[in-house]
DNA sequence: GTCAAACTTATTGTCAACAATCTCGTTGAT
DNA sequence: ATCAACGAGATTGTTGACAATAAGTTTGAC
């Protein structure tokens, strides 16, 4: 049992990562305290680490905290994940616009990979594979497009969004209507017609508004703490 | 000499509120280091408050942290501040949207007061009180759409232009390119015309772009260290 | 049996001293 | 004169203990 605590600068870093991926893990659910010596025990760091990690945490927006009572894990309602969303589709499609007009054409083209990647993710009910490569095809948007500034705050925004995005990629029906409308994307920037691939990424993500509508909101879920018994 | 030191949440507050102002009066230029002791010495703070407020800052993007080397004043690249417009068009362009199709009509048209003024201080050659007016205008935009998700994003960004905002709008001949755009926005979320309202957010914000064309980058300001003499 | 007040525990916030690191000026050799 | 190694001072980072507060629990009166 090798006691190395983490600490410094560094654990701080991991820390944050680490409760970032418990958080797409569904780990920990919205709402759910996190108590600093708790988590300073579990993840062998000191609770300076902790405490730093958790306000870059809440600087992103993925932990609520407040003053004397502690951190706990935000809770987006489903109306502000529509807003969210909203967002995402005017910065998508900024970045959309870039990258069909601004790209070289080979990096366009590369592209159709991922497209074709999709297609036969699809038709083979791969979804986690659909998933990744849904991930990757946004993000490598935002690349291309050179827009820095857009990309950071697109990685912000679908910090945010973990649990929502879990919960509809798994909808039955729902890769069928989103594929067309990412080929759509794909095939506008390769052309390189920039009002094009704006339209189709708006188009994208106004479809994905109309999924959260059809959202039920939580019920304010349970903080099961360590100690539940039946 | 009533030697009470700021200390706690509230310093951390205080201490980071102050410096925004120093920052948007232009007390502090870019590339400026930020010493820990010094501040809290100049503030009557706890270092620790100013450490704190050093990190807020920090994750808002307006201050650089380099670990062990301490914090500077961050500079934005001309490049960059209109990477950061490119975004507020976006952004801009679904707040004036929403707020000509969902604020109620007796909100859209005290806008017009705003317009007014705007027009009145223009021909008075009054500059503070437009650019004043010009906060207050986009500011109450976001407000009526009930977009607080963009409303969020669009502080940060414009807190990380304070400096190019202030050069731009003394500008000469600024004032009477940009009062007609301000007053083609107002109409049309008057009218309640949602994609004239986009269009015309997005139309202003691309004259600040080719504005921002038009600057020189700015030459590595030096820090006035406190002790500097001749 | 119920409610309120005091008490206990769990948890966060604060601080001051110490340690680690960097910056910059000085010295000395080539 | 130039450069590298060295060292002093300045600045940030870290720690552990303590203070302050909130949450939960027991006690006691009615």
């Amino acid at each position: 049992m090798a006691e190395n605590r983490v600490t410094g600068q560094e654990g701080r870093r991991l820390v944050s990562t680490a409760i970032r991926q418990a958080l797409s893990a569904g780990d920990l659910v919205p709402g759910q305290r996190l108590v600093e010596q708790e988590l300073s025990e579990t993840l062998h760091a000191t609770r300076n680490c902790v405490r730093e990690a958790l306000q870059d945490l809440a600087a992103e927006g993925l932990v609520e905290l407040v003053p004397r009572r502690g951190a706990r894990v935000r809770v987006v309602s489903v109306e502000e994940a529509i807003q969210i969303t909203e967002c995402r589709a005017a910065l998508e499609g900024l970045c959309a616009r870039r990258a069909a007009t601004h790209a070289p054409a080979e990096q366009r083209e590369s592209l159709r990979e991922i497209g074709a990647g999709m297609r036969a993710a699809v038709s083979g009910g791969d979804l986690n594979t659909y998933s990744a490569l849904n991930r990757r095809l946004h993000a490598r948007i935002a690349e291309m497009s050179g827009q820095t500034v857009a990309g950071g705050l697109l990685d912000r925004l679908k910090g945010q969004m973990v649990r929502y995005q879990f919960r509809l990629a798994l909808r039955p029906g729902r890769p069928t209507k989103s594929l067309p409308q990412h080929l759509a994307i794909i095939e506008a920037i390769v052309a390189g017609d920039g009002a094009a691939a704006e339209e189709a990424a708006r188009a994208h993500l106004d479809s994905v508004i109309d999924e959260l509508r059809a959202t039920p909101d939580t019920e304010p879920q349970e903080p099961r703490s360590l100690g539940a018994h039946v």
